[in-house]
DNA sequence: GATTACACATGACAAATATCGATCAAGGCA
DNA sequence: TGCCTTGATCGATATTTGTCATGTGTAATC
């Protein structure tokens, strides 16, 4: 009889793994978690012992998770889907109304798409149109009122309070490590596009610092980016999650790039209830994992 | 931060939530669930505070569920599926072969039909052939090595060993009040069809005690027996979930109607892995809510 | 109208279990 | 090699969870 107590699967300790996998180790979904190491640690274990199999393979270079581990990982994300509607759905407040919400190509394949899928199935009388556009377009939206709020890229120091912030990033110069940067003549920049706003903090404080860029591609889309400096193009200002192991972090030479946020940032509309419970979800889903995950 | 930690759904509080539906009272369902009734109480407790919201009525007369508990239940029951899947999907041995099964059809609407799907979901390469027949039939056919196995009633005393109970039933002579009982004259007798095994039972032990019984009405289906006694038609032998109001239970001058259980029964067959686990399945789900659940 | 039976709530306490901080072991990397 | 990061483990607390004993409200019975 006690083998049934025993054989059941906490919520937590599958947010814990979930967390893992969106973190991509025990260390930092524990930070995200709001736990210590060792909680998370214990937790896994814990999992293991009653289920009586292996989660996490623990060999370095090999996957994270055991095949049962990504089996297991499969019915968590479907069980805390589950969990955490049944939760909200119990603070439903027959919402009715529209939101205009504006994203960034970015986001649209992270959680936010999932939260906006729920959004819409616990509260079927709102109208939810998302537009997605490039931050700058997004906040000249969110002025003229055309939008309700917007999930924007601003720099770290252009936070405000009413933000919410979904996670921060940081920017690096980087280059082909076969790329000689010369430190006369003008640097080739390769740029997104003209709407790019970091990349008209680029051309500005390139001007302040007497390094000249000349921008000798233009792309809209990341990955452009990325193929144009792995062939030695030219320099170019990625984040985090674009780095390749051939590229190259310019650490000197060029001004240090600023940080920068995603946020929530609301329009100017006065009251909008479906806006504060959606804006309230969002907020909810990132204390809970310390951070919206990108797609991997 | 901690209204996060404490909105969260323990699975054990989802599960008791469930088995008060399922058993219809806190008390019922903390003996099937094998805890003490305060324990339950603890747990729905513990479960409205964390949600800030009532579940249980808790005023008699009105139902027991408020609307949130039945919201909630719904939910609960998604999530308990799917936690009770992953936990099987995990010992799962990726099982191939036949089952052929056998049904009452009054077992067909319970929780085996849950079960059955379940299983062929996690396990498609096994064929699961089902029949439902009436449980002499289906004891004709597993001696015949027709069937693997089959879930049918039998006389208490009659249980095996290697039978896995299901549930206890007992078993009235019921009558419409205004129906005479004469002592000397043939009892108006209103069967099932002649394959009901109960029937025979009647016919016989009648013969014993003296007491004659004549078969005016026979029907295959409970509803219509239900239908005969509460005209007035005669006498029958019905199990309590078919007892309605306006019958009156004969607890003198008839012999005592046996006890009945539903079993599942294995045929002969010498190995068969899949049933095995089949079978562990059900057995499972017997112990985890003390007893499968009749269709309300 | 007292009484009994029943179903549930509640409070105190004991046992189990989770969490933390500190420490330890192992691998990756300069 | 020594440093640094990551995760496992240990002992000490804090929290959770169950049980027992008891209280409360409702209905049925005398």
């Amino acid at each position: 009889m006690t083998e049934f107590t025993s054989r059941r699967l906490e919520i937590d300790a599958l947010r814990a793994l979930w967390a893992i996998r969106h973190h991509g180790g025990i260390t930092r979904a524990a930070e995200a978690l709001g736990l210590s190491q060792s909680a998370v640690s214990h937790k896994i274990k814990r999992l293991e012992t009653s289920l009586d199999c292996d989660l996490l393979s623990r060999k370095p270079g090999a996957a994270m998770f055991t095949a049962a581990g990504e089996d297991l990982l499969d019915y968590a994300g479907r069980i805390l889907g589950l969990h955490d509607e049944a939760l909200l759905s119990l603070s439903k407040t027959s919402l009715a109304g529209r939101v205009a919400l504006g994203l960034t190509e970015d986001t649209t394949c992270t959680d936010l798409a999932r939260i906006l899928g729920r959004f819409r199935r616990l509260h079927p009388n709102v109208s939810v149109r998302t537009k997605v556009r490039m931050s700058l377009v997004l906040r000249g939206m969110l002025e003229r009122g055309e939008l309700d709020a917007a999930i924007v890229q601003v720099f770290a120091h252009e936070v405000r309070p009413t933000d919410v912030v979904l996670f921060r990033e940081a920017l690096h110069w980087v280059k082909h490590p076969d790329l000689p940067l010369s430190q006369d003549g003008p640097i080739p920049f390769l740029s997104f596009d003209d709407e790019c706003f970091y990349r008209r903090w680029a051309l500005d404080i390139g001007q302040d610092g007497g390094v000249v860029l000349e921008t000798v591609f233009e792309c809209a889309s990341a990955a452009g980016i990325v193929a144009a400096v792995t062939s030695g193009l030219g320099v170019a200002l990625l984040n985090g999650r674009h780095l390749q192991p051939d590229m190259e972090i310019i650490a000197k030479g060029l001004p240090a790039p600023p940080a920068l946020a995603y946020v929530v940032r609301r329009g100017r509309k006065v009251r909008n209830p479906a806006l504060d419970t959606l804006v309230a979800e969002i907020e909810s889903e990132i204390s809970r994992y310390g951070g919206l995950a990108l797609a991997s």
